[in-house]
RNA sequence: GGGGGGGUUCCAGAGCGGUCAAAUGGGGCAGACUGUAAAUCUGUUGGCGCAGCCUUCGGAGGUUCGAAUCCUUCCCCCCCCA
Protein backbone atom coordinates (compact mmCIF):
# COMPACT_ATOMS: atom_id res chain seq x y z
CA UNK A 1 0.00 0.00 0.00
CA UNK A 2 1.61 3.23 -1.11
CA UNK A 3 -0.28 6.91 0.00
CA UNK A 4 0.40 10.12 -1.84
CA UNK A 5 -0.82 13.64 -0.68
CA UNK A 6 -2.12 15.56 -3.68
CA UNK A 7 -1.98 18.74 -1.71
CA UNK A 8 -2.52 20.76 1.27
CA UNK A 9 -4.77 23.60 2.63
CA UNK A 10 -3.17 26.44 4.19
CA UNK A 11 -5.43 27.61 6.72
CA UNK A 12 -6.05 24.01 8.16
CA UNK A 13 -4.00 20.16 8.24
CA UNK A 14 -6.50 18.96 5.75
CA UNK A 15 -5.03 17.41 2.77
CA UNK A 16 -6.06 15.47 -0.46
CA UNK A 17 -4.32 12.67 -1.11
CA UNK A 18 -4.44 8.75 -2.67
CA UNK A 19 -4.07 5.37 -1.35
CA UNK A 20 -3.02 3.00 -3.64
CA UNK A 21 -4.16 -0.84 -3.07
CA UNK A 22 -4.35 -3.47 -5.19
CA UNK A 23 -7.77 -3.52 -5.31
CA UNK A 24 -7.92 -0.01 -6.14
CA UNK A 25 -7.19 3.47 -5.86
CA UNK A 26 -8.82 5.51 -2.60
CA UNK A 27 -9.26 8.76 -2.65
CA UNK A 28 -8.57 10.62 0.76
CA UNK A 29 -10.04 12.47 2.70
CA UNK A 30 -12.47 9.08 2.49
CA UNK A 31 -15.51 7.83 4.38
CA UNK A 32 -15.75 4.20 4.66
CA UNK A 33 -19.19 2.50 4.83
CA UNK A 34 -19.60 -0.19 7.51
CA UNK A 35 -20.38 -3.44 5.58
CA UNK A 36 -20.10 -5.37 9.28
CA UNK A 37 -21.14 -8.71 8.44
CA UNK A 38 -20.12 -8.85 4.45
CA UNK A 39 -22.88 -6.67 3.47
CA UNK A 40 -23.30 -2.67 4.00
CA UNK A 41 -27.29 -3.42 5.23
CA UNK A 42 -30.03 -2.34 2.91
CA UNK A 43 -28.11 -1.71 -0.30
CA UNK A 44 -26.58 -3.57 -3.12
CA UNK A 45 -22.64 -2.89 -3.98
CA UNK A 46 -23.68 -1.91 -7.46
CA UNK A 47 -25.75 1.08 -6.05
CA UNK A 48 -22.43 1.00 -3.08
CA UNK A 49 -20.34 1.70 -6.42
CA UNK A 50 -22.53 3.54 -8.50
CA UNK A 51 -24.98 6.02 -6.78
CA UNK A 52 -22.62 6.49 -3.41
CA UNK A 53 -19.80 5.92 -4.88
CA UNK A 54 -18.01 4.24 -2.85
CA UNK A 55 -14.57 3.24 -2.39
CA UNK A 56 -13.93 1.16 0.19
CA UNK A 57 -16.12 -1.01 2.61
CA UNK A 58 -15.46 -1.98 6.02
CA UNK A 59 -16.16 -5.81 7.08
CA UNK A 60 -15.88 -7.15 11.03
CA UNK A 61 -13.54 -9.32 12.41
CA UNK A 62 -15.54 -10.98 14.96
CA UNK A 63 -19.11 -10.67 13.34
CA UNK A 64 -17.63 -12.56 10.15
CA UNK A 65 -15.52 -15.47 12.19
CA UNK A 66 -18.98 -16.35 13.75
CA UNK A 67 -20.87 -16.05 10.54
CA UNK A 68 -20.33 -17.44 7.90
CA UNK A 69 -16.81 -18.64 9.88
CA UNK A 70 -13.48 -18.77 8.55
CA UNK A 71 -13.50 -21.98 6.95
CA UNK A 72 -16.57 -21.05 4.18
CA UNK A 73 -14.52 -17.24 3.85
CA UNK A 74 -11.57 -19.67 2.67
CA UNK A 75 -13.34 -21.55 0.31
CA UNK A 76 -15.07 -18.41 -1.24
CA UNK A 77 -11.32 -17.79 -1.64
CA UNK A 78 -11.93 -14.19 0.46
CA UNK A 79 -14.45 -11.95 1.55
CA UNK A 80 -14.05 -10.09 -1.29
CA UNK A 81 -14.95 -13.08 -3.99
CA UNK A 82 -17.58 -13.99 -1.07
CA UNK A 83 -19.59 -10.82 -1.16
CA UNK A 84 -18.81 -9.73 -4.97
CA UNK A 85 -17.15 -6.40 -4.09
CA UNK A 86 -14.05 -6.07 -6.21
CA UNK A 87 -12.82 -2.76 -4.48
CA UNK A 88 -11.02 -2.11 -1.11
CA UNK A 89 -12.10 -3.51 2.07
CA UNK A 90 -10.96 -2.29 5.52
CA UNK A 91 -11.70 -4.85 8.94
CA UNK A 92 -11.87 -4.39 12.00
CA UNK A 93 -10.44 -6.31 14.37
CA UNK A 94 -13.24 -7.07 16.61
CA UNK A 95 -11.62 -4.40 19.10
CA UNK A 96 -15.24 -2.49 18.93
CA UNK A 97 -16.59 -5.45 20.04
CA UNK A 98 -14.59 -5.73 23.25
CA UNK A 99 -16.22 -2.06 24.03
CA UNK A 100 -19.53 -2.79 22.83
CA UNK A 101 -19.67 -6.25 23.63
CA UNK A 102 -18.46 -6.30 26.78
CA UNK A 103 -20.74 -7.35 29.25
CA UNK A 104 -20.01 -10.86 27.38
CA UNK A 105 -16.65 -10.83 27.12
CA UNK A 106 -13.52 -11.51 29.66
CA UNK A 107 -9.80 -9.91 28.44
CA UNK A 108 -6.78 -11.18 29.82
CA UNK A 109 -3.23 -10.16 28.84
CA UNK A 110 -3.39 -13.49 26.45
CA UNK A 111 -6.41 -12.04 24.48
CA UNK A 112 -10.62 -11.81 24.94
CA UNK A 113 -12.76 -14.64 25.42
CA UNK A 114 -16.20 -13.80 23.90
CA UNK A 115 -19.13 -15.49 24.33
CA UNK A 116 -21.04 -15.47 21.28
CA UNK A 117 -24.09 -13.38 20.99
CA UNK A 118 -25.63 -15.58 17.96
CA UNK A 119 -25.44 -18.82 20.26
CA UNK A 120 -23.53 -18.38 23.73
CA UNK A 121 -20.18 -20.55 22.45
CA UNK A 122 -17.14 -19.32 23.50
CA UNK A 123 -14.37 -17.98 21.01
CA UNK A 124 -10.94 -16.62 21.93
CA UNK A 125 -10.02 -13.94 20.05
CA UNK A 126 -5.63 -13.31 20.28
CA UNK A 127 -3.86 -10.97 18.19
CA UNK A 128 -2.19 -13.64 16.37
CA UNK A 129 -5.79 -15.47 15.49
CA UNK A 130 -7.08 -12.05 15.01
CA UNK A 131 -4.31 -11.42 12.53
CA UNK A 132 -4.63 -15.46 11.32
CA UNK A 133 -9.04 -14.62 10.44
CA UNK A 134 -8.17 -10.75 8.49
CA UNK A 135 -5.93 -13.03 6.61
CA UNK A 136 -8.27 -14.91 5.60
CA UNK A 137 -10.69 -12.98 5.33
CA UNK A 138 -8.86 -11.04 2.83
CA UNK A 139 -9.28 -7.56 3.48
CA UNK A 140 -6.55 -4.85 2.22
CA UNK A 141 -6.47 -2.99 5.00
CA UNK A 142 -6.36 -4.90 8.61
CA UNK A 143 -6.53 -3.32 11.94
CA UNK A 144 -4.57 -4.43 15.38
CA UNK A 145 -6.26 -6.13 17.63
CA UNK A 146 -6.72 -3.50 20.51
CA UNK A 147 -8.73 -2.24 23.67
CA UNK A 148 -11.75 0.52 22.73
CA UNK A 149 -11.83 2.09 26.70
CA UNK A 150 -15.16 3.14 27.41
CA UNK A 151 -16.16 6.44 28.48
CA UNK A 152 -15.40 7.72 31.34
CA UNK A 153 -12.75 6.03 32.12
CA UNK A 154 -10.41 5.84 34.93
CA UNK A 155 -6.56 7.12 34.29
CA UNK A 156 -5.06 4.05 35.58
CA UNK A 157 -7.53 1.63 33.54
CA UNK A 158 -6.93 3.64 30.56
CA UNK A 159 -2.44 3.60 30.89
CA UNK A 160 -2.87 0.10 31.47
CA UNK A 161 -5.01 -0.58 28.72
CA UNK A 162 -3.15 1.49 26.30
CA UNK A 163 -0.31 -0.84 27.20
CA UNK A 164 -1.70 -3.85 26.70
CA UNK A 165 -3.07 -2.36 23.52
CA UNK A 166 0.84 -1.87 22.48
CA UNK A 167 2.08 -5.21 23.53
CA UNK A 168 -0.74 -6.83 21.81
CA UNK A 169 -0.05 -4.53 18.90
CA UNK A 170 3.76 -6.10 18.88
CA UNK A 171 2.25 -9.38 18.55
CA UNK A 172 -0.17 -8.10 15.97
CA UNK A 173 3.31 -7.54 13.78
CA UNK A 174 5.02 -10.05 14.17
CA UNK A 175 2.28 -12.70 13.33
CA UNK A 176 1.34 -10.42 10.53
CA UNK A 177 4.96 -9.92 9.47
CA UNK A 178 5.60 -13.71 9.64
CA UNK A 179 2.46 -14.88 7.45
CA UNK A 180 1.14 -14.08 3.89
CA UNK A 181 -1.86 -13.16 2.25
CA UNK A 182 -4.00 -16.37 0.99
CA UNK A 183 -5.08 -14.66 -2.35
CA UNK A 184 -2.12 -13.04 -4.40
CA UNK A 185 -2.33 -9.31 -3.58
CA UNK A 186 -1.32 -7.38 -0.59
CA UNK A 187 -2.44 -6.58 2.65
CA UNK A 188 -1.16 -4.10 4.92
CA UNK A 189 -1.73 -3.67 8.88
CA UNK A 190 -2.38 -0.33 10.57
CA UNK A 191 -1.82 0.07 14.43
CA UNK A 192 -4.70 2.04 16.52
CA UNK A 193 -3.79 5.00 19.28
CA UNK A 194 -5.81 4.68 22.43
CA UNK A 195 -5.27 6.62 25.59
CA UNK A 196 -8.66 6.84 26.64
CA UNK A 197 -9.02 11.05 26.78
CA UNK A 198 -5.84 11.93 28.69
CA UNK A 199 -3.49 13.78 26.60
CA UNK A 200 -0.47 12.60 27.71
CA UNK A 201 -2.06 8.99 27.30
CA UNK A 202 -2.74 9.87 23.95
CA UNK A 203 1.00 11.53 23.12
CA UNK A 204 2.56 8.49 23.81
CA UNK A 205 0.44 6.03 22.45
CA UNK A 206 0.75 8.26 19.19
CA UNK A 207 4.43 8.26 19.17
CA UNK A 208 4.65 4.36 20.30
CA UNK A 209 2.05 3.71 17.00
CA UNK A 210 3.95 6.12 15.17
CA UNK A 211 7.53 4.52 15.48
CA UNK A 212 6.19 1.20 14.14
CA UNK A 213 6.15 2.61 11.07
CA UNK A 214 3.34 0.89 9.40
CA UNK A 215 1.76 2.06 5.98
CA UNK A 216 -1.24 4.25 8.13
CA UNK A 217 -2.51 4.58 11.36
CA UNK A 218 -5.42 4.76 13.30
CA UNK A 219 -7.16 6.22 16.49
CA UNK A 220 -9.64 4.22 18.03
CA UNK A 221 -11.23 4.95 21.68
CA UNK A 222 -12.99 8.06 20.19
CA UNK A 223 -16.71 8.88 19.93
CA UNK A 224 -17.71 6.57 22.45
CA UNK A 225 -20.06 8.97 24.35
CA UNK A 226 -17.68 11.91 24.90
CA UNK A 227 -18.02 15.41 24.04
CA UNK A 228 -17.19 16.74 20.83
CA UNK A 229 -14.92 19.65 21.60
CA UNK A 230 -13.42 16.72 23.60
CA UNK A 231 -13.09 14.47 20.33
CA UNK A 232 -11.76 17.43 18.42
CA UNK A 233 -8.88 17.81 21.26
CA UNK A 234 -7.63 14.60 21.35
CA UNK A 235 -8.15 14.04 17.52
CA UNK A 236 -5.57 17.27 16.81
CA UNK A 237 -3.30 16.11 19.42
CA UNK A 238 -2.87 12.81 18.20
CA UNK A 239 -2.55 13.96 14.58
CA UNK A 240 0.44 16.32 15.26
CA UNK A 241 1.95 13.52 16.89
CA UNK A 242 1.55 10.56 13.61
CA UNK A 243 3.35 11.17 10.55
CA UNK A 244 2.08 13.37 8.11
CA UNK A 245 3.05 11.36 4.88
CA UNK A 246 0.88 8.56 6.34
CA UNK A 247 -2.98 8.15 6.00
CA UNK A 248 -4.82 8.91 9.39
CA UNK A 249 -7.40 6.74 9.67
CA UNK A 250 -10.25 8.11 12.75
CA UNK A 251 -12.08 4.85 13.75
CA UNK A 252 -16.04 5.31 14.27
CA UNK A 253 -16.76 9.01 13.64
CA UNK A 254 -18.84 10.29 13.15
CA UNK A 255 -21.94 12.89 12.12
CA UNK A 256 -21.23 15.36 9.16
CA UNK A 257 -19.67 17.91 11.27
CA UNK A 258 -17.82 15.73 12.75
CA UNK A 259 -15.85 14.38 9.41
CA UNK A 260 -15.40 18.02 8.21
CA UNK A 261 -13.94 19.06 11.68
CA UNK A 262 -11.73 16.48 11.78
CA UNK A 263 -10.58 16.87 8.44
CA UNK A 264 -9.26 19.93 9.40
CA UNK A 265 -7.20 18.29 12.04
CA UNK A 266 -5.86 15.98 9.30
CA UNK A 267 -7.36 13.03 9.50
CA UNK A 268 -7.78 11.18 6.16
CA UNK A 269 -10.27 8.07 6.48
CA UNK A 270 -13.49 7.84 8.62
CA UNK A 271 -16.42 4.78 8.98
CA UNK A 272 -19.20 5.33 10.63
CA UNK A 273 -22.59 3.32 10.81
CA UNK A 274 -24.95 6.35 11.68
CA UNK A 275 -25.41 6.72 8.03
CA UNK A 276 -26.46 3.27 7.62
CA UNK A 277 -28.16 2.90 10.99
CA UNK A 278 -30.19 5.85 11.01
CA UNK A 279 -31.16 5.49 7.59
CA UNK A 280 -32.74 2.51 8.85
CA UNK A 281 -34.30 4.49 11.71
CA UNK A 282 -35.53 7.15 9.77
CA UNK A 283 -32.94 9.66 9.61
CA UNK A 284 -31.95 11.87 6.46
CA UNK A 285 -28.61 14.14 6.35
CA UNK A 286 -28.63 16.34 4.08
CA UNK A 287 -26.37 19.87 3.01
CA UNK A 288 -29.41 22.17 5.03
CA UNK A 289 -29.72 19.69 8.33
CA UNK A 290 -30.83 16.33 9.23
CA UNK A 291 -34.55 15.21 8.79
CA UNK A 292 -36.51 12.80 10.32
CA UNK A 293 -38.39 11.02 8.17
CA UNK A 294 -40.96 9.41 10.46
CA UNK A 295 -42.12 12.85 11.38
CA UNK A 296 -45.58 13.97 10.97
CA UNK A 297 -44.81 17.11 8.58
CA UNK A 298 -43.51 15.54 5.58
CA UNK A 299 -47.24 13.62 5.29
CA UNK A 300 -47.63 15.95 2.31
CA UNK A 301 -44.09 16.90 0.95
CA UNK A 302 -44.21 15.80 -2.45
CA UNK A 303 -40.90 17.80 -2.84
CA UNK A 304 -37.76 15.33 -3.50
CA UNK A 305 -36.03 14.12 -0.84
CA UNK A 306 -32.94 15.74 -1.41
CA UNK A 307 -32.77 18.74 -4.31
CA UNK A 308 -29.35 18.80 -3.89
CA UNK A 309 -28.91 15.19 -3.75
CA UNK A 310 -26.74 13.55 -6.15
CA UNK A 311 -27.75 10.08 -6.01
CA UNK A 312 -30.83 8.76 -8.11
CA UNK A 313 -33.34 8.44 -5.20
CA UNK A 314 -32.95 11.84 -4.01
CA UNK A 315 -34.80 13.50 -7.34
CA UNK A 316 -36.99 10.27 -7.86
CA UNK A 317 -39.00 9.86 -4.48
CA UNK A 318 -41.09 12.47 -2.44
CA UNK A 319 -40.32 13.16 0.99
CA UNK A 320 -44.34 12.14 1.45
CA UNK A 321 -43.58 8.95 -0.54
CA UNK A 322 -40.64 7.75 1.56
CA UNK A 323 -42.29 9.20 4.87
CA UNK A 324 -45.29 6.39 4.10
CA UNK A 325 -42.94 3.65 3.49
CA UNK A 326 -41.25 4.75 7.17
CA UNK A 327 -44.68 4.31 8.37
CA UNK A 328 -45.98 1.68 6.67
CA UNK A 329 -42.49 -0.36 7.63
CA UNK A 330 -41.68 -1.56 4.21
CA UNK A 331 -38.32 -2.16 3.64
CA UNK A 332 -37.47 -0.30 0.61
CA UNK A 333 -37.88 2.71 2.99
CA UNK A 334 -34.60 1.62 4.50
CA UNK A 335 -32.64 1.24 0.71
CA UNK A 336 -33.55 4.62 -0.18
CA UNK A 337 -32.33 6.35 3.25
CA UNK A 338 -29.53 4.31 3.01
CA UNK A 339 -28.34 5.20 -0.36
CA UNK A 340 -29.23 8.73 0.09
CA UNK A 341 -27.36 9.02 3.49
CA UNK A 342 -24.04 7.23 1.78
CA UNK A 343 -24.13 9.19 -1.12
CA UNK A 344 -24.65 12.29 0.84
CA UNK A 345 -21.87 11.46 2.95
CA UNK A 346 -19.45 10.45 0.11
CA UNK A 347 -20.55 13.81 -1.14
CA UNK A 348 -19.08 15.26 1.83
CA UNK A 349 -15.88 14.23 1.76
CA UNK A 350 -15.57 14.52 -1.99
CA UNK A 351 -16.55 18.58 -1.73
CA UNK A 352 -13.89 18.53 1.05
CA UNK A 353 -11.07 16.99 -1.56
CA UNK A 354 -12.44 19.96 -3.88
CA UNK A 355 -12.29 22.47 -1.61
CA UNK A 356 -9.41 21.78 -0.09
CA UNK A 357 -7.74 21.50 -3.73
CA UNK A 358 -8.83 24.82 -4.38
CA UNK A 359 -7.56 26.23 -0.95
CA UNK A 360 -11.08 26.94 0.30
CA UNK A 361 -11.49 24.56 2.04
CA UNK A 362 -11.18 25.97 5.84
CA UNK A 363 -13.57 28.72 4.53
CA UNK A 364 -16.19 26.45 3.58
CA UNK A 365 -16.33 23.80 6.16
CA UNK A 366 -16.51 26.39 8.45
CA UNK A 367 -19.55 27.40 6.36
CA UNK A 368 -20.93 24.04 6.52
CA UNK A 369 -20.78 23.37 9.66
CA UNK A 370 -23.28 24.98 11.20
CA UNK A 371 -25.67 24.10 8.56
CA UNK A 372 -25.09 20.24 9.16
CA UNK A 373 -26.83 19.53 12.45
CA UNK A 374 -30.27 21.35 12.84
CA UNK A 375 -33.40 19.36 12.26
CA UNK A 376 -35.26 20.30 9.50
C1' G B 1 -90.03 -16.96 15.49
C1' G B 2 -86.83 -19.48 19.65
C1' G B 3 -82.15 -19.39 22.48
C1' G B 4 -77.53 -17.10 23.75
C1' G B 5 -73.42 -13.35 23.79
C1' G B 6 -71.94 -8.38 23.64
C1' G B 7 -71.44 -2.70 23.28
C1' U B 8 -64.83 0.28 27.45
C1' U B 9 -60.44 5.81 26.23
C1' C B 10 -57.88 6.22 18.00
C1' C B 11 -58.32 0.43 17.14
C1' A B 12 -58.30 -4.47 19.42
C1' G B 13 -59.10 -5.94 24.20
C1' A B 14 -58.72 -6.48 30.01
C1' G B 15 -61.46 -4.70 34.11
C1' C B 16 -66.97 -6.51 36.67
C1' G B 17 -68.95 -1.85 43.56
C1' G B 18 -64.02 2.01 46.06
C1' U B 19 -56.75 0.98 45.28
C1' C B 20 -59.74 3.24 37.47
C1' A B 21 -58.36 8.48 33.46
C1' A B 22 -59.01 2.62 33.33
C1' A B 23 -54.05 -3.44 32.27
C1' U B 24 -51.87 -5.21 27.69
C1' G B 25 -51.04 -5.05 22.44
C1' G B 26 -51.54 -2.19 18.04
C1' G B 27 -51.76 2.57 15.91
C1' G B 28 -50.43 7.84 16.53
C1' C B 29 -46.80 11.49 18.13
C1' A B 30 -41.79 12.62 19.61
C1' G B 31 -36.70 11.40 20.89
C1' A B 32 -32.07 8.48 20.76
C1' C B 33 -28.48 6.11 17.63
C1' U B 34 -20.67 7.66 16.22
C1' G B 35 -14.45 0.99 14.44
C1' U B 36 -23.35 -2.28 13.93
C1' A B 37 -26.03 -8.04 19.18
C1' A B 38 -29.89 -2.34 15.96
C1' A B 39 -35.36 -2.49 9.65
C1' U B 40 -33.44 -1.25 16.97
C1' C B 41 -34.41 1.12 21.55
C1' U B 42 -36.82 4.93 24.77
C1' G B 43 -40.62 8.28 26.08
C1' U B 44 -45.55 9.80 25.40
C1' U B 45 -50.74 9.07 24.05
C1' G B 46 -58.78 12.59 27.57
C1' G B 47 -58.78 18.02 29.15
C1' C B 48 -57.26 22.02 32.39
C1' G B 49 -55.40 27.71 35.61
C1' C B 50 -52.33 20.25 36.86
C1' A B 51 -49.51 17.78 44.80
C1' G B 52 -56.00 19.32 42.56
C1' C B 53 -60.15 19.63 39.47
C1' C B 54 -63.30 18.60 35.11
C1' U B 55 -65.24 15.24 31.18
C1' U B 56 -65.07 9.77 29.81
C1' C B 57 -66.49 3.09 29.75
C1' G B 58 -73.78 2.71 23.85
C1' G B 59 -78.42 6.40 25.52
C1' A B 60 -81.79 7.69 29.55
C1' G B 61 -83.21 6.86 34.46
C1' G B 62 -82.34 4.44 39.23
C1' U B 63 -79.83 1.80 43.70
C1' U B 64 -75.51 3.23 46.77
C1' C B 65 -71.55 7.27 51.04
C1' G B 66 -69.36 5.64 46.21
C1' A B 67 -70.85 2.72 39.61
C1' A B 68 -67.09 1.11 33.65
C1' U B 69 -68.68 -2.48 37.33
C1' C B 70 -75.59 -3.60 40.37
C1' C B 71 -81.09 -2.64 38.68
C1' U B 72 -84.88 -0.74 34.93
C1' U B 73 -85.62 0.68 30.14
C1' C B 74 -84.35 2.11 25.18
C1' C B 75 -80.94 1.79 20.93
C1' C B 76 -77.29 -1.04 18.27
C1' C B 77 -74.17 -5.33 17.05
C1' C B 78 -72.80 -10.68 16.86
C1' C B 79 -73.61 -16.15 17.21
C1' C B 80 -76.69 -20.67 17.22
C1' C B 81 -81.45 -23.12 16.12
C1' A B 82 -86.03 -22.72 12.98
Amino acid sequence: MRFEIHCKDQKSKARKGTIYTDHGIIQTPVFMPVGTAGTVKAIHNKDLEEQVKARIILGNTYHLYLRPGTNILKQAGGLHKFMGWNKPILTDSGGYQVYSLAHRRKMKEEGVIFQSHIDGSRHKFTPENVMHVQRIIGADIIMAFDECTPYPCEYDYAKKSMHMTHRWLNRCIEEFDHTEGLYNYSQTLFPIVQGSTFKDLRIQSAEYIAATGRDGNAIGGLSVGEPAEVMYELTELVCSVLPDDKPRYLMGVGTPANILECIALGVDMFDCVMPTRNARNGMIFTSEGILNMKNQKWVDDFSPIDPNGLTFVDQMYSRAYLRHLFTANEMLASIIATIHNLGFYLWLVDEAARQIEMNTFYHWKNLMVPKLSPRL
